[in-house]
DNA sequence: TCGCCAAATTTGTGATCACAAAAATGCATT
DNA sequence: AATGCATTTTTGTGATCACAAATTTGGCGA
């Protein structure tokens, strides 16, 4: 049911990075993004790998690096999983970005050009098209290229790694807001708003209002949190976290490695 | 000139982990806390696998484990570098150390139990016994306990690892604040303060100790840049970023792998 | 004496192998 | 039919090897 892809470029890092352990970090945090894993399944190397179709090297060098990031966890013996989210994680990744990101944006406000300004005018203009669609993956992928193009203005180098940490931790999740949260919310006008403030160099209000939408945002999905504390993103394909027997589900969930490296 | 030894545990992951990766990922991220690299040094692969008397495999992984930390940094090419420290870079991991560790004691001030402040209270106490011998590399080493300790009571595990990865890259610069800065500071009156604000679960108060003293700490260093904004930490033994000609220096900085692993 | 280029060395990368611990399987006993 | 227990398989870990790119070295020529 898992299916990776190799993805050529990325975003952060240099850009001159070919190594496949790169391209394998970015499938994985490409498919994890896009919420092609099931809270809780266990990921092996060796399956990884024969998926990506490359050696157990770079993929142990990708995982490890997630595992560090967050994004995997890493079981007390030895197996790498999917985390589950709970709603004490929601609220606490919820005001740590509430602050980072909201730090991201007053800095942000103060600095912005006109031309950087107008990019995130041209990428809100983009998600109203894409919201017409109702593609739900698209949406949230141009949701996160404002957000981030946003927090590339502040200038702070740092401050996205952070950031970008954090967001790779909430990403599977995020598709728990649709189509009921995104689609309701005042998320256009919100984004309107945040471009006035910037072009106004109010970075009191820019700053606000990033507050309100990482706040808003979370706190209704940690309110999707069933009575144990527990939250299951609904999958595209409902791909149970719970293994069926023997090498059967195995090979059934193992695709024949579609890739577009070389 | 670079020496590097093992420790066998930690603090952070499970404390069973003990795979030769953790290992080595402990005693470099030991030895660039306590200031044993210098800032711009290179760093190969098999300079630390020997000196550490292990293979590459859990050297990489460590590595780039501290790579992705911001703690190591990858040039272009492919070799990687103890990270230069600029003012603007200082300035920006202040601003977000103030931010996530004035929200991590503002929750730690909402919940700290009695044994906890106890705990402080003793760490404090240590930290002027420390001072009063003059080792600096031990005053740090308190000092650090006390922040962590204060952190860790907060009870946000997501928030703690984003602290201590924004310590892992100014660690290497604290040894800049001897003996001019903490010495003349009121350090051990606002550690005072801020276990009375954590005592009366005055959150706001604990928010702004803390606040200020990142701020303060930060700001003093970031005000030890040269014209060109650069800072150079003194090291203990002025082992230059400049390498000197050929494999001499390589051999020269290279030590007989003192280290307590087995 | 100072560049400049080819040879030699260093160094990161990826694959493969060997091994031990963990997990899964299957069989026997009650 | 259920439950232990031994066997088999899976899986992470660390070492080693091969290779290409980058770096360094050394000598040649202006």
């Amino acid at each position: 049911m898992v299916e990776i892809t190799m993805r050529t470029a990325a975003a952060n890092d240099e850009l001159t990075d070919t190594s496949l352990r790169k391209q394998v970090y970015d499938s994985l945090r490409a498919a994890l993004t896009s919420g092609r894993f099931a809270p809780g399944q266990k990921l092996t190397f060796r399956f990884v790998a024969k998926a990506l179709g490359v050696s157990l090297t770079p993929v142990r060098e990708a995982v490890r690096r997630l595992v560090a990031e967050g994004a995997f966890e890493m079981q007390p013996n030895r197996s790498v999983r999917i985390p589950l989210m709970t709603k004490a994680k929601v609220l606490e990744l919820r005001d740590i970005r509430v602050a980072v990101e909201g730090l991201a944006v007053g800095k942000a406000a103060e600095v912005a050009t006109r031309a950087q300004i107008a990019n995130l005018r041209r990428i809100a203009r983009e998600i109203v098209a894409v919201r017409k669609r109702g593609d739900s993956v698209a949406d949230r992928e141009k949701i996160s290229e404002f957000h981030f193009a946003l927090y590339t203005i502040s200038g702070q180098p740092t401050l996205l790694r952070v950031i970008e940490g954090l967001w790779l931790q909430t990403g599977p999740y995020m598709n728990l807001l649709f189509p009921d949260y995104i689609a309701s919310a005042g998320g256009p006008a919100r984004r309107l708003r945040i471009i006035q403030a910037l072009q106004s160099r109010d970075a009191v209000a820019a700053r606000r209002e990033i507050e309100n939408d990482v706040d808003g945002t979370l706190s209704y999905v940690a309110g999707l949190a069933d009575e144990a504390g527990n939250i299951v993103p609904a999958l595209p394909s409902a791909a149970g976290s719970r293994r069926s027997k023997g090498k059967a589900s195995a090979a059934l969930e193992l695709r024949p490695k579609r890739l577009d490296l070389k």
